[in-house]
DNA sequence: ATATACAATGGGGGTTTCCCTACTTCGCAA
DNA sequence: TTGCGAAGTAGGGAAACCCCCATTGTATAT
């Protein structure tokens, strides 16, 4: 059986050794090459073909975040395991939209590396429990920032159907058409939503309503 | 020590008696009481202080996600546990926003359940591996959507410039105060971004870079 | 039963803002 | 040097916005 083909990329050479020293006593990985930047990684995979990447955040000249986004888009069906020291959550949300497959404590048990390394092979993903308690803890914080600014003013029905014309880029001529109101009827509905959310004007209320996520995209 | 209490929601009795013996086998847990639907549940709470909630999904009169919802609002320091069959990402998003401390299939090992109440019960979350997969794989999706929209036009400096300001709500003539532009000059850039994102007026544009995200919130 | 309140509808008339067409200037590259 | 695109300017018509007003229906309070 071939061995899964492992990078390493991180910018401490003693973290590089004792890393692939672990991973070495799995039979069934290799690590075949090793960078310790991002701009090295980048030349890096031009000439090896890697099964995983094992990608750290912080480093000098370019990052893990950018890395991981600029391989990826050349080579989409890269799987990339994020490595950090600590829980920086700064970067949490970015290396998860660069299209990881994997997140993990550099401190995780060396049952788990063997764990992540076959679920990601195998097309699958694999997070640290700390990463995953750290997402639902953001997820968590969007729900209450939500429920705080859920002091929304109340809407009558004709306001949410103008609100929602207005944010599909409907003008009150074309509103007026679609309700089979007149245009001054829109106009005050208009002036009402404007008064209750304290906007001043179309563009304003727009903003308002996506902030406020009113509207669903 | 005090046992755990635990509350346990779902409309299948069958399941209920099953779930309940299996975490008698812990000595640390106590059932207090079972619902057998939302409506039931939110009746229990105001009579029995419970530490965990086991919360299936899929109910009749009151399903999951609303009873959750309503019984956080409540009582926000609750914490539930979801419970789903099949992995049924509907409602996954709409759990996790409601607040619950974690997500777990019916089908998880014995030992994933101890651990799930122990980390519950001191404040963490817990989630299955199925969930957490499930989770980043919409991350993906969301990425490569994203990604898909990216054929963006491009625009010049001053377009940007102007784009931003009108995106936060600013008319042209403060635009013109704020870039020492004339109100005119304003207006030919906004007639460009109109012409390269085929829109056809302020509001349109607006919406158009809200949902190509050239805006952040 | 009679106010009071407000949602919903619509009009007159006015000011402001938006937005299109047309024209000029400047810089840069073929 | 000529052509092209970014940047800036002008005038005029259309749309948005505002204030005042009036009518109807449906609640809720007195």
């Amino acid at each position: 059986m071939d061995k899964i083909r492992i990078i390493l990329v991180d910018d401490h050479k003693i973290f590089r050794d004792g890393f692939r020293m672990l991973l070495q006593s799995f039979s069934f990985v290799e690590v075949i090459a090793e960078a310790s930047n991002g701009n090295e990684f980048l030349d890096l995979i031009e000439d090896h073909q890697a099964d995983i990447i094992f990608m750290d955040i912080n480093m000098p000249q370019l990052d893990g975040v950018e890395a991981s986004q600029k391989a990826l888009e050349k080579y989409p069906d890269l799987k990339i395991i994020a490595l950090t020291t600590f829980l920086d959550d700064d970067y949490l949300e970015q290396m998860l939209m660069a299209g990881v497959e994997g997140y993990m404590l550099k401190s995780a048990e060396i049952e788990e590396f063997e764990k992540a390394i076959v679920k990601v092979y195998e097309g699958g993903n694999y997070f640290s429990d700390e990463i995953v308690s750290l997402l639902s803890d953001k997820l968590n914080m969007l729900r209450k920032k939500r429920k705080k600014k859920d002091d929304l003013p109340e809407f009558t029905d004709r306001e949410k159907e103008v609100l929602e014309l207005i944010c599909k880029g409907y003008g009150n001529k074309q509103i007026a058409e679609a309700t089979f109101l007149s245009i001054k009827t829109i106009e005050k509905h208009k002036s009402s939503l404007f008064q209750k959310t304290e906007t001043y004007n179309t563009v304003n209320l727009v903003i308002y309503a996506f902030k406020h996520q009113i509207i669903k995209f």
